[in-house]
DNA sequence: GCACTATGATACATCTACGTTTCAAAGTTA
DNA sequence: TAACTTTGAAACGTAGATGTATCATAGTGC
């Protein structure tokens, strides 16, 4: 089934989008939900799923990739903005929350997505981001540099998840919990 | 097949407990794992597998039990020395970053152990714990107050995750892992 | 040594998900 | 309206995992 849809046509173009959406949906609530499922969730029928990614993997990498992209144009602004080290790390901490969800339901299902070549050039790249706001904060002063860059990094990953985690189960809203994450990461929890 | 071996026989335990172990492996690395591969993995037949443990379920299920009380029986120092708030919690992190694995090989599976009664009563008696440490440090005035301890044990849990993924892509070692964790937890990274 | 029990290997049945194919019907484009 | 494309529904084949049953072998306890 090498057959592939024409974007350009809207009902092509909808089911695809229906199915990137339900796939999110489908695999953040279970990582092993079936292909019927997502097809069910979408509202379109598992053949036309299959017409629009060959395989499964396939389908998984097209998310990813698109969930990446998402977390890419979230963070536009706070470049052209010129915003550098801890300051850009907050806003980072502000877009990110409200997708935090398309960024996570890869958690379980990263050793698929990560199979795809550009999947993970565009992690990387943004990891790499992340690695140099945090430089930048430590150059300036902002940041402890007896804490590895890597652990940092790894730490801000953590605190995204907490808030996202926080946000599913109802406990907060997305800009309550970007501020308690900001809050936790730079200043801890001690008095 | 509702044959029970006899733990008292050197053979059976052995067996259980190499099937236990090699699930945690297994499962961590993949949640999705076959039983043959677990079974491989113990050393053991198959079939052998199916004698100790009824269903997959059952299965997950004993290694969250088994799991959890590994954390209980690493907390019960801390509890006999009747340390409190942030003394405990500090505590609770050193002790707790040498079996993180053990703890979250259940990320993924948690769905599943989660339908177990025993597990959930034994999760939510821990998850009562930390509250309480927290609360106390809180009346002391070692916790900030204007952060809910739901947030703060979230927090607490991401925490023993980034510690312990630091571990396992070899950053860290279980005791710097601890350190950097609390401090991050209590005093953040900001200079 | 003897009765008992766990084990490995194997064969077997079942079930579920994957992925393909076909065809009539409905939507799109010109 | 007419040519073209996407879609849903259904049937089909395949592969892999689950769970059961059997039997000879080997370890255990007395």
């Amino acid at each position: 089934m090498k057959n592939k849809m024409n974007i350009k046509d809207p009902r092509a173009s909808r089911s695809r989008q229906a199915l990137l959406d339900a796939g999110i949906q489908a695999f953040l609530q279970n990582p092993n939900a079936s292909l019927t499922e997502v097809a069910t969730f979408a509202g379109v029928g598992r053949a036309t799923l299959y017409r629009h990614f060959e395989t499964r993997e396939q389908l998984i990498q097209e998310m990813a990739k698109e969930s990446l992209i998402q977390i890419d144009k979230a963070m536009a602004p706070i470049y052209e903005k010129n915003l550098k080290g801890s300051f850009a790390i907050k806003a980072m901490f502000e877009v990110s929350m409200p997708v935090a969800d398309r960024f996570h339901f890869l958690l379980s299902l990263w050793n698929i997505a990560n199979e795809d070549t550009k999947v993970r050039e565009i992690y990387d790249r943004q990891l790499n981001e992340i690695n140099t706001l945090v430089e930048q904060g430590k150059r300036a002063g902002e940041i402890k540099s007896d804490m590895t860059t890597t652990w940092i990094v790894t730490l801000i990953d953590c605190l995204i998840y907490a808030g996202w985690w926080s946000i599913k189960d109802g406990h907060l809203d997305a800009k309550s919990a970007s501020e308690l994450a900001i809050a936790s990461l730079f200043g801890g929890i001690q008095t």
